[in-house]
DNA sequence: CTGTGACTTGAAGCGCGGTTCAAGTCAAGG
DNA sequence: CCTTGACTTGAACCGCGCTTCAAGTCACAG
């Protein structure tokens, strides 16, 4: 026999809303660990419930499993992942300010009675900084040819 | 003879740092339009660009191109759309929370002491509603690149 | 007329994040 | 013993959002 406190894959897959297949997919990723068998099944430690609300956070917060797999790893002397990590906590800044502007745009589009809605002045400002951005390092100043 | 006015498919690709295919690309769905040909070449409204940056937005909020593309034919008595824009908008609420914990998690990792990390009690409190969330039940949302 | 070279097309390929499938293994039950 | 049924494996497949490729077409220069 095993030992008893062991969650089976399936009871892991039901509490943590995931696939077995997804499960089997991180651990060969390298994201969770099994604790054991029981026969051939796995068997996981309850605290990776909670590893995997931190996964299922990083991967909607745009990390890929790689990144999420390195992070998982990281050890306080690994200046070089704090780095990282800090770099990444200021893109989700951008990320957040965008999604806000996403947000109110649409909010407004859901009322909004322009036809088509695409050419409504109040949506269409929702977008100008971002159209700013993509101007970044464009040599060509005037239009017509 | 075509129109004067219009910007070719390699101008518009620079100017909105898309590459050239990915235009296409967006045409095929039904994304942009292009307003005629010279020769071969596929000539654009200048205010493609415009729309582009549209995209481009509704792209890093997490839309699919498809959905993107149902947006874009809206018109003010498509009630269905206008309450998906809406329910959309909220889930963006919920992103953007999401999204801001783990700005702060990311914050306080890369500072923090704990050996590993993962077992920091600070960084894990950081994912205790998404913990709770993920006992009730969600079809996982899933953002880009 | 013949390059040249940037475009055109449809189709195939890629990386990601899984899911699905065929074939195999195990523990328990009859 | 044999069956049942949930798991195991590696490999193939899927949808998305493009990119790349082969083959073809065009305008213009020489």
């Amino acid at each position: 026999m095993v030992v008893e406190s062991l969650l089976d894959i399936a009871e892991v897959a039901e509490r943590s809303g995931l696939a077995p297949s997804a499960l089997r997919f991180y651990e060969n990723r390298g994201l969770i660990a099994s604790a054991g068998r029981n026969g051939l099944r796995r068997a996981y430690r309850p605290d990776v419930l909670e590893r995997l609300a931190l996964i299922a956070c990083a991967r909607g917060a745009g990390f890929t499993i790689a990144e999420i797999a390195r992070f998982l790893l990281a050890t306080p002397d690994d200046t070089k992942l704090r780095a990282h990590m800090a770099e990444k906590a200021s893109a989700l800044e951008e990320d957040i300010a965008r999604l806000t502007r996403m947000r109110d745009g649409l909010h407004h589009a859901s009322t909004c009675m322009h036809e088509p809605l695409v050419e409504c002045p109040d949506f269409k400002r929702t977008f100008e900084s971002s159209a700013d951005h993509m101007r970044s390092g464009t040599p060509d100043p005037s239009l017509p040819n």
